[in-house]
DNA sequence: CTGTTAGCGCATTCAT
DNA sequence: ATGAATGCGCTAACAG
């Protein structure tokens, strides 16, 4: 049982205001002699503050909560959620803020799911990429400051993180189309989450804007999984006629679809060129090393909970911010085969 | 602003006590009637419990706090803390607990970094690997009940879980030897991580157990990081004389040292095997398709949770508790050169 | 400059 | 079976 401020104020003979006072360094003043005292008999009683009984008071807990999609598929193990979380918990230190990390969660119970955030343990929440339809948002309104990381189209009173789609794919098109690709083909993400119909519909738009057809079967559904890409893979590859790239759009569904080619007996970059999203860890461990569209998840991260502190302060934030993506090349692209012989 | 017991025993006309008890469900009987009255309104005026009013009384939060190891590197991109924390997270729905992941602190200032889970936000807490010599064990004992994830010889107050580095690395060894080769090099751990001394101990006995003898510069730290695995393979195939295996002691290492030797030629089975430890996705996706030996880290995450919470509420858990590994044979080792052609 | 006191929301003991 | 009252540890308003 650690010592509280009335013991120290019982072995000095003072109130406990003073004590509080004295170990708080305002906002009252408290006699330096006395101070000194207080803060010498804190430390040697080891004294903690109960931040539960403080926050009981002030209604402030600095806690956040962050909540990631529900999956299939566990949250530390998807390379987007990891950059996410790493800008918060980063973040957090700075911002001395606690970070509680909610698991997965059945989008369509948010009232069971979600509840427990509303009792008083976290100032705020951040809700990473949830899916489209999910009644969270509007449930959480008026209710706990909430910020999204994710593109955000049907909702404008929650302020969203996200990147430039559109741009990333952009660079992913014109980087294969200067390559001398045209027969390109789209593992996409789920239709259930926001970044990946954007991506879908980029690659659509950027595709005509740059006047090439794309074949309707080359448009598959990768699920933002390696499993996703492994199957996308399967199916594409055993068409009759093949594209001479694929632009998938994450680096798990990639590295899926890749490991389809291999089994298939294609050969990257030499037979088909593969693009991937986010620039994880793994477009670098894998063979070959993937080109890939890099997002600044820490920095998104990082500027989410910034952002959702002030929220929590009542400071105004941005209700919609857009990050930057650079192309990162590396070895899974090159020039098509029909190319190479001219 | 949220209803609380009073407004609800206002509106009613019952005393808060009734109303406590209702919500609770006990321990107090409530006559059917008014019970029913009081979940109705409860209902309607979306009451719920402010958990901090009630940690302040039982003393209970219900909250774990989860700290990995200082590191150069981020938490969430370390395979071995991304399969504890999957575990801790996965197991503590079914336990109602929540999870407070911390960050990287330092481990000499102790008092600094984790003297906030002492102010009564956390009830117990899960340290992952903590470094040798590092003092968090012996300060927080007797603070607050604690696990850690990790060999641990030094102290054996603190209960811990881990693998058996013992038997996985002598199925590594006996894997090599079975496959012909004597020539074996070890790039392992930071001497401060007790299971990086305990693969490279076991390293040193099982080869001695063998007969077989290893060059001391075959011994290379490789930090247990892909950076510090890239710079071993530097060095250990610079030498005159290469080993024909190398067991690294963990996969982001054996993922670096792979590298390092595609960077210098050599090709992985046919020149030089390589098996790492952790059985990490990427090992599934790296080329060559990494050996290395499983250890079940979700399992341990969520045991080393359910032990914690045992411990929290006074009940005896075992001290020390060790789990099977198991090795996955892939496409990284392979019989040795100098073998084949006979 | 300091002491006294109320009360945050709740669980629980003491009265009835 | 229920209501009233206490107090968890703290902050802050009130009273000197």
């Amino acid at each position: 049982m650690p010592a509280t401020l009335k013991d120290i104020a019982r072995e000095l003979g003072v109130s406990v205001s003073t004590v509080s006072y004295a170990i708080n360094g305002g906002p009252r003043v408290v006699k330096r002699e006395i101070r000194d005292k207080v803060l010498a008999t804190a430390k040697a009683m080891d004294y903690r503050t109960n931040t539960v009984a403080k926050s009981l008071i002030t209604r402030r807990t600095h806690t956040i909560g962050i909540v990631p999609t529900a999956t299939q598929v566990n949250v530390t193990r998807i390379p987007y959620f990891q950059g996410c979380l790493q800008g918060v918990v980063n973040e957090s230190e700075a911002l001395g803020q606690d970070v509680l990390l909610y698991t997965r969660y059945d989008q369509s119970l948010a009232d069971k799911f979600l509840g427990s955030l509303l009792d008083g343990r976290a100032d705020g929440v951040i809700f990473l990429a949830p899916q489209i339809g999910s009644p969270v948002l509007e449930w959480i309104q008026g209710r706990l400051p909430a910020v999204v990381v994710s593109s955000l189209s049907h909702n404008t009173v929650t302020p969203s993180l996200t990147i430039d789609n559109f741009g990333g794919v952009q660079l992913v098109i014109e980087h294969l189309i200067g390559l001398g690709h045209t027969k390109i083909a789209n593992v996409h993400g789920p239709s259930t989450m926001e970044d990946g119909e954007e991506r879908r519909h980029a690659f659509e738009k950027c595709m005509a804007a740059h006047g090439l057809h794309v074949r309707p079967e080359w448009i598959i559904d990768g699920s933002f999984l390696p499993s996703g890409g492994y199957e996308a893979g399967k199916r594409l590859f055993s068409q009759k006629e093949l594209p001479t790239a694929v632009f998938c759009a994450n680096d798990d569904s990639a590295l899926g679809l890749v490991r389809a080619a291999n089994e298939m007996g294609l050969r990257i970059p030499e037979d088909v060129s593969v693009v991937g999203f986010d620039d994880s860890l793994n477009a670098e461990v894998a063979f070959p090393q993937l080109t890939s569209v890099k997002q600044p998840l820490e920095e998104i991260g990082a500027t989410a909970l910034r952002d959702l502190v002030s929220l929590i302060e009542g400071q105004p934030v941005p209700s919609r911010a857009s990050f930057k993506t650079e192309l990162v090349i590396r070895k899974s692209t090159s020039r098509p085969k029909e190319d190479i012989p001219q």
